[in-house]
DNA sequence: TAGGACGGTAAA
DNA sequence: TTACCGTCCTAA
């Protein structure tokens, strides 16, 4: 008899024991279907003594498993980094394998997927449901459940529009082989510097050995075209490469740039697929014949048939820390898939976290330098304008010589950037006669303004309500005031000190698509724009030659909050944005805005001093024990009631352990006290580097109990601190 | 007494 | 997580 121990799609349960009937061969790897309960679900063999079980079910209790997937076993490799990354964020292993088999319809063995798009007949019978239905489908197409969705109507609606004629049928198969990437389709002229950089990547792809390489280069300095090199070269070898991008928008020009290297587009990855592309996706990922693919953290963990090479592009981004369900950091699980592959990963970035520098500092990663701008651009001049001395009007954002900076770059057919991280008109709105704000409540955040939409918005819940006009509090009308600025509303400003310039504002509220973002960068290749007010949205990525002028409306901001990396991050954030001035052959200029021109920061953006700045906060992060010498874990309890978070959290507390090189803060309220309707009470471990912080927080929170609507969540080297 | 809400537990 | 079971309560 033989038994088969599994684990399946399921967090709450850890691995079960099944029998493996005669005429079925299993191996570790192996993708099953198993009963459970009346249910049958899906999961993988793993080896029993790397899956431990709690407890042993004798032969005579062992259920057949229904059977296996006709689809490659997981490699070793793959279950090392599902079990890596499980023991390493406190996760369930389940919860990290479901992200390997993130297409779960794609184990079942069909090769077509019937999908509906709308046609130009308009039925006869347009009730308002199906008028709008077809409005919001649009040129959309998807399953029956997923244009329902889409439109917000019920899928009868949607069969009886297809019955109407209104909407047809198209077969999708999912066996369509992708486009071959060629790699000498346009071989790019690179300099000397680039060139020395793209064939050492070549000669690590080449050596199929582990290899983290940082590749640091300036802003503008062509790493994309280096890093290409790399994957033109695992293209000849037949291997897949795989890159990392820390958002969707960033896709769209990422994608035109590799269309013009390679001829034909890379394969996406990303949240917003269609079920039947995520299929094809999947299915070409696990053959192999997807040569190339981009996506965002979650195509870290597909189950590649022959990956070659893993790239991170903007390898600094703090985007790559999921903040939600298995709270893994997508930059450093690379790494370690790199290992267990034994691939050259390269972490591209013109910024690099500080833990990135110490890995260089300490041998551990090379590093490959591209300290020029590429094809003869030069680095923008950075200069502060000091809020103090020279202060915007009354109820204004921008400064005088800011103005008179774009004034001047309008009169020359040039570009503007205003860069503010902070969406919509006004982060807090006030009664003048009573003093009541409006806050969130669900949340402990204020209500945001957005004149676009006319309502007040909380951006951590959705909870939103339309623009008031008298106060809720004291029925006074007309006593509301908006309270500071948002990106709409310095998009106001600018309407109004240049009535004629052509302004669009660039936050995830107006680019919410990949398309939206194709349409943002053609208007402004095509020179239709004059000025963007944008958020974080416009740092990174994008390359416009005709743009010279950097404004970033308030540099303090990010330096609020002061959580351990609020420093490095502002310095990161606004490097980024200047590097978006001057990429072509007209110079750059960047403003700051400020009210702390001595800051650290500020010192070294003006002064060009990113090494000084680099070494003097490793030096304080060395000094506090911060990361990378130290570490963090936060413990987050929560529940919605507010007695249970806060009894679990000071039973957690009086249980912490005595361990020799960690100490427990808290609890405390979280920053963000409640959240989406829930208390949250935190705790934070700060412990030395050598120590197995994740294993003493297992024995620790392992021997505790809870009441059932309490949630535990441990996030390990968190970057939100909120 | 039917049926719903709730809590506890098993799933191999 | 989902399914199911037992308990308790309420409406009829």
């Amino acid at each position: 008899m033989t038994r088969a121990r599994v684990l399946l799609l399921n967090a709450a349960l850890g691995p079960l024991d099944y029998r493996v009937p005669r005429e079925m061969t299993v191996e570790p790897g192996s993708i099953v279907l198993a009963p459970l309960g009346p249910r049958q679900l899906a999961g993988v063999v793993w080896e029993p003594e790397r899956m431990p079980s709690d407890a042993e079910v004798g032969d005579n209790r062992l259920r057949n498993l229904v059977g296996v997937y006709e689809i490659p076993p997981l490699k070793d490799s793959l279950r090392r980094l599902i079990e890596w990354t499980a023991n390493y964020y406190l996760a369930p292993p389940a919860a990290v394998l479901r992200m390997a088999l993130a297409s779960a319809s794609a184990l079942e063995g069909g090769r077509t997927v019937v999908e509906y798009r709308a046609t130009t007949h308009i039925p006869d019978r347009l009730t308002p449901q199906r008028a709008q239905a077809l409005e919001r489908i649009g040129d959309r197409q998807g399953l029956v459940r997923e244009l329902a969705t889409i439109a917000g109507v019920s899928e009868g609606v949607i069969r009886g529009l297809v019955k109407a004629g209104a909407i047809e049928a198209v077969e999708i198969h999912i066996d369509d082989p992708f486009a071959a990437p060629d790699p000498d389709h346009a071989p790019p002229k690179l300099s000397t510097e680039q060139r020395a950089a793209a064939e050492a990547l070549g000669a690590a792809v080449a050596a199929r050995k582990f290899a983290p390489i940082l590749l640091d280069g300036v802003t503008g300095s062509g790493k994309t075209e280096v890093y290409f090199e790399a994957v033109a070269q695992a293209l000849r070898e037949g291997r897949q490469t795989l890159v990392l991008l820390p958002e969707i928008a960033l896709t769209e020009p990422f994608l035109r740039r590799f269309e013009a290297r390679f001829g034909v587009l890379p394969v996406a990855w990303h949240s917003d697929l269609r079920q039947s592309q995520r299929r094809r996706a999947w299915r070409a990922i696990t053959t192999g014949e997807a040569k190339v693919v981009v996506g965002a953290r979650s195509a870290l963990f597909l189950p590649y048939g022959d990956l070659g090479l893993i790239v991170v592009d903007e390898a600094h981004e703090t985007s790559f820390k999921q903040e939600d369900g298995v709270l893994y950091h997508a930059r450093d699980v690379a790494v370690m898939r790199a290992q267990f592959e034994g691939l050259p990963v390269v972490l591209a970035s013109a910024t690099p976290a500080i833990e990135t520098r110490q890995m260089v500092e300490i041998g551990k990663y090379r590093e490959l330098k591209l300290p020029a701008r590429h094809g003869g651009a030069t680095m923008p001049d950075i200069k502060a304008i000091d809020l103090l001395a020279d202060p915007p009007p009354r109820g204004r954002w921008l400064a005088p010589s800011l103005v008179a900076a774009m004034e001047e770059t309008l009169a020359k057919r040039e570009q503007s950037l205003l860069f503010l991280n902070r969406r919509g008109f006004a982060p807090l709105t006030l009664c003048r006669h009573c003093g009541h704000r409006f806050q969130c409540p669900n949340c402990t955040a204020w209500m945001v303004e957005h004149r676009l939409l006319n309502r007040l918005l909380c951006h951590h819940c959705g909870h939103n309500m339309p623009q008031p006009h008298a106060c809720p509090e004291c029925g006074e009308e007309d006593a509301l005031v908006a309270c500071g600025p948002g990106v709409e509303r310095i998009a106001d400003e600018v309407a109004e000190l240049f009535p004629e310039a052509r302004v669009v504002q660039v936050t995830s509220d107006t680019i919410w698509s990949p398309a939206r973002a194709a349409e943002f960068v053609g208007r402004m290749e095509a020179g239709e724009i004059d000025i963007v007010v944008g958020t974080q949205l416009v740092t990174k990525g994008y390359h416009f030659p005709n743009l010279t002028l950097v404004g970033v409306v308030d540099a303090d901001l990010g330096l609020q909050g002061g959580d351990l990396r609020a420093a490095e991050r502002s310095f990161q954030q606004i490097a980024q944005v200047a590097g978006r001035a001057g990429r072509g052959a007209k110079p750059g200029h960047v403003l700051v805005q400020t009210r702390e021109t001595a800051a650290p920061v500020i010192q070294a953006l003006v002064g060009g001093d990113a090494a000084g700045f680099y070494a003097a906060e490793t030096q304080s992060r060395r000094e506090a024990n911060a990361p990378p010498f130290g570490r963090f874990a936060a413990i987050i309890v929560s529940s919605e009631k507010l007695d249970e978070a806060v009894e679990t959290a000071r039973a957690i507390g009086r249980g912490a352990p005595q361990v020799e090189g960690m100490h427990v803060l808290g609890p405390a309220p979280a920053p963000l006290a409640m959240l989406r309707g829930r208390h949250r009470q935190r705790l934070l471990v700060h412990a030395r580097r050598a120590l197995d912080v994740q294993d003493v927080i297992r024995g620790w929170l392992g021997a505790l109990e809870w009441p059932r609507g309490v949630r535990v969540a441990v996030d390990v080297d968190p970057y939100s601190f909120l």
